[in-house]
DNA sequence: TGTGGTGTACCGTCCAGACGGTAGAGTTCA
DNA sequence: TGAACTCTACCGTCTGGACGGTACACCACA
């Protein structure tokens, strides 16, 4: 693995795990098993360094959405159902999304990251549709599954298993091709 | 206004306005009109401050909710209803949220707090409840409004009034208490 | 009525340690 | 040889928190 992805994954690690206030670049050199020295040289600031850490979990989250996008045979909708698939996926680790969050609040400005990639998924979603309800039942389905997604972020919610399996049901039928709206 | 809540809000402005970086207790005791003394005074630690702001947050939060709950006159799915309507309010002003955010951020442990409030408002909609798919619908509701509060926090999509309108009406129906789960 | 005592609220200063970042020498390898 | 990379040592600044002191309200009792 290259050094730089070793910090970012680092900086992830301390930040999931110590918190934002943790996130120091002494701790987070010490956790990457490289020294100060070395870590400034490939993140030259701090901010450079939570910039490539937010950069990192959105690519990678890009690719996983993009993978299932491409399993899915009806591109209508594809979006917000690998959105879904996504979240609710059950290896989701919750280190990476802690993360995000952490760095987000440290440098608020890495939000245009997000915008950046939020907008390309709603752009994949709208284009190949028709019905202008049907993109409100998929944008509804998106921000339930970035609700989804903060819940189990922040471990908010105690949603059984059960429940979360009927949810999701629940959100993959709302955003499914043939949808008879119900 | 007591000096405890002059501190609190203190600290919301500064974390909204100038990111968690800048939430030090000299800022905040400097923004609240308060010596850094005094407002060790009444939170002994910086940790005991940033719990005193998140349930400041959250306690408001939930009199909103209170309020509209008893406003409307059907019991089932009032809290899913009154949760969606408050996150969608005009005046919804985003430094309580962003502070919130950025609290947690800085002590993850109080995602308690988050949780036994949450828990609260799910009781409230599970009890009066038969079918339960119904439940799962609310949930939905809810986990939409989360997410609608997180873009809207971050503001990571850029949503016209338009489409807002559209979505809101859409999660109402979704919680309706005559649902005929169109 | 006055005097001493107690508790609450608040202030400003100080300090050890941690922080982000710099400087420059050393190492590895194409 | 030189460029890419990594190291240790260090600097100036800021931070959380401790601390000693002030102001004032209230109360007991002589």
């Amino acid at each position: 693995m290259s050094a730089r992805s070793r910090i970012t994954e680092g900086a992830m690690t301390v930040a999931a795990r110590d918190g934002v206030g943790a996130l120091t670049l002494e701790a987070v050199a010490a956790e990457s098993d490289v020294s100060k020295g070395g870590l400034l040289y490939h993140f030259a600031t701090k901010e450079a360094l939570l910039y490539g850490l937010v950069r990192d979990c959105l690519d990678r989250w890009s690719a996983d959405l993009s993978e299932r996008i491409d399993r899915d045979p009806d591109p209508a909708g594809a979006a917000a159902r690998a959105y879904v698939a996504a979240v609710a996926a059950p290896d989701h680790d919750p280190i990476r999304e802690t993360a995000l969050l952490a760095a987000t609040a440290l440098e608020p400005t890495t939000a245009d990251l997000w915008r950046e990639t939020a907008a390309e998924w709603t752009a994949a979603d709208a284009t190949p549709l028709a019905d202008p309800d049907r993109l409100i039942d998929l944008l509804l389905v998106r921000l339930a599954a970035d609700g989804l997604w903060l819940a189990r972020t922040l471990d908010i919610y105690d949603l059984t298993d059960e429940r979360l399996g009927a949810l999701v049901d629940r959100m993959q039928q709302l955003a499914a091709a043939e949808s008879d709206t119900t």
